[in-house]
RNA sequence: GUCUCCUUCGUCUAGUGGUUAGGACACCGGGUUUUCAUCCCGGCAGCAGGGGUUCGACUCCCCUAGGAGAUGCCA
């Protein structure tokens, strides 16, 4: 049997890290067996679906490398793959689940059930939950109803006696009292749409899924799902419930714990790659050793039985160790590309760039990546090569223990040794600097300081000598010359 | 309240009765270095607690504690 799995999102807001994380479970698991990956919109609730959830999702799958072999807009022999397109079917499957007596209707208004909830609370009832009051309602009864104009929704008839024993091939069976099961859940809302419940449990069966992947939350639903295979008698898929991701105070990934959804990340200037390889390793894991894998190497390594029990903190700083690492992998033009929007979006280069300035940039790539976490460092870095650069006060071109007076020599000097520069390369120049330091009778730092102050407006620069090559001699010239008049000034 | 699940360094994890409990991030210290980084070396730090079972428990069982999830005409 050929594996399918699907990705099953609700589009009721922007790709997330806990949704996406389940997708790449999924995914690479269908790509690793041969089995086929799709992708299902689970929009049966009217009120929470949202203007463009759909296409974030299509957008962020591909931005991360993700392909689906069926869906809603590459089709498949399984379609539609929209759930809100396929009403009528669960209405159907609905109506025979009444018809066989394992579902009812029930006409009670969401203001009685809440004022059940309401009692039970106060009372401290150990069952809090719907009180069944509709299940065996005399025909009568439901006739007046009926007549009363009342929109009835659909309930599941769950056992009041017994145990059923549910698997998840994570954490084992799992059992649990008929009686301890959500009370008689909604399949068929009275505005004719289906619940998760059976939306799910219906499609995942005529859409053949072998396997579910879910997190954890979705647990105790387990029971229920299985009482509808049950009744409809079809065989259940097997069931995987990773566990979920959590924020540093032990709470479910949320907002307040910084970024969650993908377009966050994305815009920060992290890769793809980083993404894909941290957050897979969060509830899975290959060995005791390695973890670099590429997208690649999931598709190819991953396997469901490494899947782990607990719940797992989503720690942002070791994100930002592989975005760090990812960054050094990649080609310098590969990674140029990626730095120019950024640098587009920090007002430093043109729309769309020009020629030269995407040559200066893959020129200062080796000077900068391995000083970048994240894309949009780059502008910070760069910013003097495309820029003037102003120095706010002439204090700071002097160095730590230097005066202003020892500087101004320094910096005139280095004025007229520079002559010529350009031809030279960074070994050279290095020599150079080395040897007018000596001769001057200063720490070859407190000669580079002031001139790195001079040339980059501040004291932490990428290294000096290949920063001077691509800024080029008039630039230099002149910024050094702006510094010391700066400083004379003072002295 | 009730039910279910979970519990190895601060964090992510390896570990399936006999290991000096391994790796990574973070952190601390040292080295390389023109600043900042990178890189290299070293260090700190863990089996939630208590009972069993066993010649022997991180590993198996029970209890307790802690955490999380569910308890919706949301998914």
């Amino acid at each position: 049997m050929t594996v399918r799995v699907r990705f099953a999102p609700s589009p009721t807001g922007k790709m997330h890290i806990g949704n996406l994380r389940n997708a790449f479970f999924d995914y690479f698991y269908a790509r690793a067996t041969g089995g086929k990956f799709l992708l299902r919109i689970e929009d049966t609730d009217q009120g929470r679906s949202t203007e463009g959830s759909i296409q974030n999702i299509y957008d962020t799958l591909r931005w991360l490398g993700l392909s689906w072999d069926e869906g809603p807009d590459v089709g498949g022999p399984f379609g539609p793959y929209v759930q809100s397109e396929r009403n009528a079917v669960y209405g159907d499957y609905a109506a025979k689940l009444v018809s066989a007596g394992h579902a009812y209707r029930c006409y009670c208004s969401p203001e009685r059930l809440e004022a059940v909830r309401k009692e039970q609370t106060e009372k401290k009832l150990p069952v809090i939950g719907y009180d069944r009051h509709c299940r065996d309602l005399t025909e009568t009864q439901r006739a007046e109803y009926d007549e009363q104009g009342l929109k009835p929704v659909i309930r599941l008839r769950i056992p009041l006696e017994s145990v059923t024993v549910f698997r998840d091939e994570i954490l084992g069976d799992i059992e649990k009292a008929n009686i301890d099961i959500n009370p008689d859940p909604v399949l068929l809302k009275s505005d004719g749409f289906p619940t998760y419940h059976l939306a799910n449990v219906i499609d995942d069966h005529l859409m053949e899924i072998t396997h579910v992947i879910r997190s954890q939350e979705w647990l105790s639903s387990g029971p229920i799902h299985l009482h509808l295979y049950q009744a409809f008698g079809w065989e259940p898929p097997k069931y995987y419930h990773p566990p979920l991701i959590l924020g540093k105070d032990g709470h479910k990934l949320a907002k307040r714990h910084g970024s969650t959804t993908l377009d966050e990340f994305r815009e920060k200037g992290y890769l793809p790659e980083a993404i894909v390889n941290y957050v897979t390793l969060l509830g899975w894991s290959y060995d005791d050793t390695r973890e670099f894998f590429s997208r690649e190497e999931f598709e190819k390594l991953f396997t469901l039985d490494k899947l782990s029990k607990s719940s797992a903190v989503f720690d942002y700083k070791k994100l930002d160790w592989f975005n760090g690492q990812y960054m050094r992998k990649l080609e310098p033009a590969d990674l140029r590309d990626r730095l120019v929007p950024f640098m587009q979006q920090a007002g430093l280069f043109a729309s769309p760039p020009t020629e030269a300035e995407r040559k200066t940039l893959l020129d200062i790539v080796p000077l900068i990546r391995e000083r970048l976490t994240l894309l949009s460092d780059c502008a910070s870095w760069t910013s003097f090569f495309f820029e003037d650069v102003s120095i706010a006060d002439p204090a700071e071109l002097v160095p730590k223990k230097g005066t202003p007076e020892k500087t101004l020599e320094t910096l005139t000097a280095l004025n007229t040794s520079l002559a010529g520069f350009e031809g030279k390369s960074e070994e050279e120049l290095e020599s150079d600097f080395k040897a007018l330091a000596e001769k001057l009778g200063v720490k070859l730092g407190d000669l580079l300081m002031p001139l790195r102050v001079a040339l980059t407006g501040t004291t932490k620069s990428p290294p000096l000598m290949g920063s001077m090559l691509i800024l080029g001699k008039d630039k230099v010239e002149a910024r050094l010359s702006a510094a010391i008049a700066l400083l004379g000034e003072k002295v």
